[in-house]
RNA sequence: UGCCGAGUCGUCUAACGGUAGGACAGCGGCCUUUGGAGCCGUAUGCGGAGGUUCGAAUCCUCCCUCGGCAG
């Protein structure tokens, strides 16, 4: 089979690619250009340098071809931008979800010759043919387990793709990197967002916007308890940053109009509202909406998991009641289903869905 | 500068005259392909000068500073 791998410089990746080639494919490996360098370069390091020197000699070593695509633009464009976008707004995106909807999955699949049957990439999950469906399963290693990013590609997406090391865990893939001998294979596991490299998340919004000092209100007592530099350097369940003692203090709302924080430590308020919240534009990976309302469900990435009730609203709508509560629900992130082990699809977390017939519906049901 | 009270890490707060500790903030590390969270580890302090005492944050004296009543 005429395989197209996502190869990133780190050792799944070039797993995968490996673990391909042995099965007998002709495989050929692509390295997405997806680095901002010129808008970072001031700041110095250029880790995707190292990244494509990897990957390199992992394909000198396989003998296989590499082809560099440069998707600077298309990255920009679409994930970038989004990102600042729903920051400015007040709310907290998810740039990496969008940028395997969109990039990985998405140009990429566009761009390449339609020969390759399948596109291959490191991430940790299984897919599952099942009726002429493919369907999304978690991987048996709870913590690399990357369903909850790909619950946001499409159905059609996810047809075409591979995940070689899906059954697998960290460790064996570890192990296999070591029986390859990968140049790579004592290379650190990649962590932050992927454009962004060793540039704190922080420098980088400030990049972009700047500073404006505003105020934080401890909402408990309604009352002006210091000033910060700006409210999307905060989100919702954030503790660090806020350099207030007599704490912990957590964030619990934010007013991106009047550029105010509200934080709090009282339990009451940190431990029992937070449990329900609106989902919006639920992408479903087998295409349609479940009928199930009793389901499991991730609101970042990692093992826990929260037993859930989602009542849909419509097709792509639903309001979710979580079973227990957490401090980090914030508008922007994403709400991931899954029934059993396998991942239904996800959409992003709202504190309310914007006026529609709807509406009514979830009102009533809300009490 | 006539009359009371209070001064301890950055902040808040402990220590019968007997090793100045904790919390939060900070910093460092771990974890994690988003934001966050969590875990581990750390630096920093008795306002100053004397005195009493084997030994003073603690008792005494003076000074300094900050509150308050007095004005």
């Amino acid at each position: 089979m005429k395989i197209a791998v996502l190869l990133s410089g780190g050792v799944d990746s070039s797993v995968a690619l490996r673990l391909l080639q042995q099965q007998g494919h002709d495989v050929t490996a692509f390295y997405l250009k997806i680095w901002l360098q010129d808008e970072f370069s001031f700041l110095g390091d250029c880790p995707w340098e190292e990244d494509l020197e990897f990957a390199r000699a992992v394909c000198e070593q396989a003998g296989v071809k590499l082809e560099v695509l440069p998707l600077q633009d298309e990255y920009w464009a679409k994930v970038v931008s989004y990102t600042i976008a729903e920051i400015k707004a007040g709310r907290t995106p998810n740039p990496d979800m969008y940028c395997n909807r969109l990039i990985k999955f998405g140009d990429f699949y566009d761009k390449i010759d339609p020969m390759y049957e399948k596109v291959a990439s490191g991430h940790y999950g299984m897919i599952e043919e099942k009726d002429g469906k493919h369907l999304l399963k978690i991987s048996p290693d709870p913590i690399k387990d990357q369903t909850y990013f790909l619950a946001y590609v499409t159905p059609p997406q996810l047809k075409r793709a591979l995940f070689p090391l899906g059954h697998y865990d960290k460790k064996q893939i570890r192990q296999f990197a070591k029986e390859f001998d990968l140049p790579n294979q004592i290379r650190k596991d990649s962590q932050g967002i992927c454009f962004l490299g060793k540039i704190k998340f922080n420098d980088f919004v400030k990049f972009h916007l700047g500073e404006i000092k505003g105020d934080i209100i401890n909402i408990d007592e309604s009352k002006k308890v210091g000033e910060h530099q700006g409210y999307y350097y905060f989100t919702i369940g954030q503790r660090q940053g806020i350099k207030l003692h007599g704490g912990p203090w957590y964030v619990v709302k934010k007013d991106h109009i009047n550029n105010i924080i509200y934080i709090s430590r009282n339990k009451e308020l940190l431990e029992v509202k937070r449990d329900s919240f609106y989902v919006r534009n639920i992408n479903w990976i087998a295409g349609e909406p479940t009928d199930k309302k009793e389901l499991r469900l991730k609101l970042r990435h990692g093992p826990r998991f929260y037993n859930c009730r989602l009542d849909l609203l419509n097709e792509l709508d639903g309001f979710v009641k979580i079973e227990g509560f957490d401090r980090g629900i914030a508008p922007g992130q994403f709400a991931v289903f899954y029934d059993g082990e396998y991942c239904l699809g996800g959409g992003s977390i709202e504190n309310e869905i914007p006026v529609g017939s709807e509406r009514k519906l979830v009102d009533a049901d809300v009490k």
